[in-house]
DNA sequence: GCAAAAGTGTTTGGTCTACACCCATGA
DNA sequence: TCATGGGTGTAGACCAAACACTTTTGC
């Protein structure tokens, strides 16, 4: 993942000698962490944060550049990811004359978390994410991803990056209850997410509350769409 | 809307000391004609066509690209466009290794076909692009875009750069028809797509077939969302 | 009068919402 | 036996699909 030319030789090139943009990547990470939404912001100076980018490495996919980003700040190699938008304006960031091609994922887990390293990266709430400094235009791209999650889980089983192999259909609820930020009937989800065909009893039981409850799992190992659940 | 360097300059810089891809925009524009979807596409050497494109000028928006060409190609100056998606693959072009933003717009309406230079672009009709021969992955761009449109019109007033400024419910539908590829109720048409707001009776009558029709027209001047129409 | 296309209404069935009740277990 | 959360059912509101009849004009 090494260019020919060393990155402050190509900036020189850029803003001397062309009108071209460099392309680059963002990725917004979403993750659900102590019950609430959160993105992965790397540390930047101070007391500013900024999106885990990189410089495009031409010689490997869009989808490869995010992985190399991914890993690098979480140890994590692969996750279910998906392109978000493509930001520029000349005006986007005078100092180097950026695009960014962005990719968001949402990743859960316990390896994930303990992947991370937190001397470099921050895990920021949503919703406090107004309180933050964050650099460029990266506040408007996270919302923007954030628009896209709400909408892409009504019709995918993007849930499947967060919840472990087996899961109880509250887990189920309560991703969908944080992602969209409102109450979910239980019975009426109950009934809408199995007539959907995207789950199945695994037979086990999950004795960990009062009372036992039936373990489901995803019956696609890839993310799949549906009929909208809501 | 030019580079300091030559095109033929930024080629040989970029394959011989960079590994970054250029970024360029490819245009996907869409209109209806003669009752069928099409794609105007420019004709490339004998018998091969593909998407109208430039290198993306860095001193503009991609907006701003955007109408540049699309202008070049059919003297239409402004149009309600959306970004596609951003292709990219180390092996997408072997000869220029350029990296396309893409962008689509829905076109309509007698200006824009006066406008057209049919020596240097075609109008192929959608349903028939298999027998074309379409460069690169230009086929799967302007696929891709075409699911978007299919998907944005069921919640979007997309139609409305289509329809003259004012029109009939019959004609409103049609656009639907032709978009969607599939027959809808007449009836339950009018009823859905008068109850979401989006349109309102002009006091006009069309007079031009045997019973004449109330003319309507869009409420907003800017294309906008409302829920969905099926 | 007849064809063509517009305008309006009804019936039906399914789906979403808002609920209530009972059940299995741990403490 | 009580608290906690799981499992299942039902009535009413609402919405969408299928369909029929009447109206207004040109020829």
């Amino acid at each position: 993942m090494n260019s020919l030319l060393k990155p402050e030789e190509m900036m020189d090139l850029w803003n001397t000698k062309l009108s071209i943009p460099i392309p680059s990547m963002d990725i917004v990470i979403f993750t659900l962490y102590k019950w609430h939404l959160c993105v992965v912001l790397d540390k930047f100076e101070w007391n500013a944060h900024v999106l885990p980018w990189n410089i495009l490495a031409g010689w490997y996919s869009l989808e490869d550049n995010f992985d190399a980003i991914l890993e690098r700040k979480t140890g994590i190699k692969w996750i279910y990811k998906e392109q978000l938008y493509t930001f520029w304006s000349p005006a986007r960031d005078k100092r180097w004359h950026v695009l960014s091609i962005s990719y968001y994922a949402l990743v859960g887990g316990q390896d994930f978390i303990n992947g991370i390293d937190f001397t470099k990266v921050d895990l920021i709430r949503y919703d406090e994410l107004s309180k933050a400094n964050v650099l460029y235009d990266h506040k408007e791209i996270i919302d923007y991803a954030r628009n896209r999650l709400k909408s892409k889980i009504i019709y995918t089983t993007t849930a499947k990056e967060i919840l472990k192999k087996e899961f109880r259909i509250s887990e189920l609820r309560e991703v969908y209850e944080i992602v969209l930020d409102k109450e979910i009937d239980r019975r009426n989800f109950q009934k809408k997410v199995l007539s959907l065909n995207i789950i199945q009893e695994t037979g086990n039981i999950d004795k960990s509350t009062n009372r036992p409850a039936k373990l489901y799992s995803f019956i696609d190992d890839k993310i799949r769409t549906f009929d909208d659940i809501f």
